[in-house]
DNA sequence: GAATAACGTGACCGCTTAGTCACCATTCTA
DNA sequence: TAGAATGGTGACTAAGCGGTCACGTTATTC
């Protein structure tokens, strides 16, 4: 892992009194995100040291530094906070998506498919970028059985790679993408390639820029699937 | 999971007892290598569904329908009963790798290249579909932190990549791999696309026969590293 | 064939774990 | 400003966990 320590990450708080929460900005509310953040912070640094399933509440709650009873106040069990935490890399990711559907609906040339998916791959890079802790404990879970506290990974890597599938459908449908190769194998090995890539930077197996790094390895593999 | 249930693996009892081991294929040792067969397979099915974390020593014994006692009588713990069961796994795995280098160094053809890799990924794939649940759960957990009971899957899946990158290199020094692209991106990023699209094999995402999706998925990648 | 090491066992031990609770403090609502 | 909901707490509860143990049985060695 870099240095580079970043800011807990402004997460959402699930479950909010129903009668008197207090007014947005308030001292409650600023108390309740702060916590949250609190504990998520101290839960990805266990989790990236230990895994999620390792990892016990009393851990959690020493290492930010509140009482077991705040924890249970604010998520039901490790499998909402794990939910909780990850919010922000599930958005950055989905915007990401979104931006290239976008794209793609007004695309015309095959190069502009190059293009789409070099930039999506960039943005997926910089969403992990911006959250390197919670990218890492993806790519370490995203395939672990489905249940348990892990649930929630796995069902955003679930939902990643059908939408990567559905990109690629389109973008043979819209004239952009001519190839006999399977369209759902060259996605998820676009994204199982893309994402060991990723790893291995976050891990600082490799040095130099994930961007470059992911979106010359997009190029590489569309290429490779454009001559089948 | 396919409906095919492979036989439980003949591994290697990592404790023989040093004075009176019993002779080879005599009563002790056939209860001992059975016993253990009958831990790991017990062992296999918990892991596959619930992750090698969260599965307990009192669900191994029960699901195994053998005491507490002699679960320790045999292994020491969790531990070294994963790396004993992915033994199999491993030594196919070793194999193929040591394969695809013999056949390397009397290469002669960057034609014979692809060819190498596609026979390497042939056998990898092979390897796996002799072990769907060992390799679905190397794969389950190949990249999480390097502790705990997970460990010796990790160290087989660090081993296999550094295979890979030696393997990569050597291609290039023998003349028969002309890139510029970076040989360890190459090397990780197909492991990754390798691994991504066996595991939707295994999990049955996928249907047909794993060995040509993967040494087609290769062929792909090489083509496109080789146009770089 | 007697002696000895190995085996099989499941109760037990000491500790850990998730989750709860009752009480006092704080914040905010009417 | 009084009252009510929310928050903060850490001891507590009940259950579970890893690992051990003492004893009887079995297999093998000399």
């Amino acid at each position: 892992m870099s240095s580079r320590k970043p800011p807990p990450p402004r997460v959402e708080p699930p479950n909010v009194p129903r009668e008197r929460p207090g007014p947005a900005g308030g001292r409650r509310d600023a108390n309740r995100r702060r916590r949250l953040a609190e504990l998520c912070a101290a839960a990805e640094e266990l989790f990236l040291a230990e895994g999620i399933a390792a990892v016990t509440v009393d851990q959690i709650v020493a290492r930010a530094g509140v009482a077991k009873g705040s924890f249970y106040r604010y998520v039901r069990d490790t499998e909402e906070l794990v939910a909780t935490m990850i919010q922000p890399l599930a958005d950055a990711m989905r915007a990401a998506i979104t931006c290239a559907h976008a794209a793609l609906e007004s695309a015309d040339a095959a190069a502009t498919l190059t293009a789409i998916y070099r930039d999506l791959a960039a943005q997926l890079a910089d969403a992990a970028l911006a959250h390197p802790g919670l990218t890492t404990i993806y790519l370490q879970e995203a395939r672990a059985p489905r249940v348990g506290p892990r649930r929630p990974i796995c069902a955003l890597s679930d939902e990643v790679e059908r939408a990567a599938v559905t990109l690629t459908r389109a973008a043979r449908d819209h004239g952009l993408l001519r190839t006999d190769y399977d369209l759902r194998v060259s996605a998820l090995a676009a994204i199982g390639a893309a994402d060991r890539i990723l790893f291995a930077h976050l891990s600082d197996e490799f040095s130099g820029d994930p961007r470059d790094t992911v979106t010359d390895l997009v190029s590489v593999i569309l290429d490779g699937v454009r001559s089948r």
